[in-house]
DNA sequence: GTTCTCACA
DNA sequence: TGTGAGTA
């Protein structure tokens, strides 16, 4: 039953699937702040949690700088509504930018397929020009 | 095992 | 947004 308290680098990032590369990588960014024993990091569960949240964000395709946004509330931890409304306008940020990539996409392809068409057109073109080779 | 820094994509 | 190498 002895319920850990603290834990290395090599723990959280196992748990948590990545590289304590990476983990070093978010505390230089801010994200997370674990206590030190010297110099080497320890992490609670507080640690942990922060983490997971971070996690959270970048599967929804969050910048560092808006996870930290927004990590940083969660510890604030004031009023649950300002929370949940920077919430929604960084969720709003990120859906607006996904918008912005498909319709990107969309005019892209479109160009693409009229670039095929002209192509195929180009071939037709050539076969009904073509002379038979000396063939017969 | 963990730390830091520098370079690199 | 991370990784790899070299270091202590």
């Amino acid at each position: 039953m002895s319920r850990q308290a603290t834990f290395s680098i090599s723990e959280i990032a196992r748990e948590f699937n990545i590289t304590p590369r990476t983990i070093r990588f978010y505390e230089d960014q801010g994200l997370i702040a674990p206590r030190r024993d010297g110099r080497t990091r320890v992490f609670a569960r507080r640690d942990r949690t922060r983490l997971k949240l971070a996690l959270r964000g970048k599967r929804l395709g969050l910048s560092l700088a808006e996870i930290k946004e927004l990590i940083g509330m969660y510890d604030t931890a004031r009023d649950e509504r300002s929370q949940l409304a920077e919430l929604l306008l960084v969720l709003g940020r990120r859906k607006a930018a996904l918008l912005q990539q498909r319709e990107d996409i969309e005019a892209v392809l479109g160009e693409l397929e009229a670039f095929e068409t002209q192509c195929r057109e180009l071939l037709v073109g050539e076969d009904e020009c073509a002379d038979p080779p000396s063939a017969a």
